[in-house]
DNA sequence: CAGGATCCGATCGGATACTG
DNA sequence: CAGTATCCGATCGGATCCTG
């Protein structure tokens, strides 16, 4: 059920829960999460909206994400009671602060990673 | 022979190959990529020291991995010529760029991931 | 539309053994 | 010491089908 447990088997805790930093990359290092951040930093998006503006993301893979974003408390879902049904996923303040990750990350990719 | 290949199967290029940013998102959204550049900005290291402060990776992810950040010329390897054998791993100076990334990493870090 | 359930191949990554 | 090679179980994640 839970889905970033914070009982891992004893190896890669040694890697992971040491120190907030390291815990950290734990999570963060993730290409779905780090997408998944990106896309919502300009603003909420419904599921499938989010879905195809990432470039084949498996509903199974996107949804589990989500999960560990929502426990985390990095993003929060909102269901409206509609049909079809319309369900929306923005970033908390919290969540929101990974933008400088983000940005950061972005900042290294203009220098980096623009047509090599 | 390729580890990160610029080449690769057409769904995921389509989620990775598509900005800059997805690109590094792509190459830095790694766990082992993270902490080996966390732990190289204080200064190259041997690889059994880089090792051993990782807590338990493999031999094998590890070389993969310093080969990757090679490849993208992030890291630098040099081997000395002695016996027993010394190889130093070291960040160059567009690796040392990376620094901004796990400083936004760690700041969010001590803000959400500190004793929770 | 939003997702859960299942199946299954592909990949990952550790353990181990071996080499220069 | 610094890796490479191999084996193999575990996990990942896509495809597909199904439901409220």
């Amino acid at each position: 059920m839970e889905i970033f447990d914070e009982e891992l088997p004893a190896e890669i805790s040694q890697a992971c829960a040491t120190s907030p930093l390291r815990s950290a990359i734990c999570f963060i290092g993730d290409m779905w999460i780090l997408l998944i951040v990106m896309h919502l930093l300009h603003g909420p998006m419904r599921f499938n909206a989010l879905r195809e503006s990432m470039g084949h993301i498996s509903s199974k893979t996107l949804s589990q994400r989500l999960k560990m974003l929502e426990e985390k408390g990095f993003v929060q879902r909102e269901a409206f009671l509609e049909i079809p049904p319309r369900v929306e996923y923005r970033l908390t303040s919290t969540g929101q602060e990974l933008g400088d990750v983000i940005k950061a990350i972005d900042q290294f990719a203009e220098k980096n990673f623009s047509a090599k």
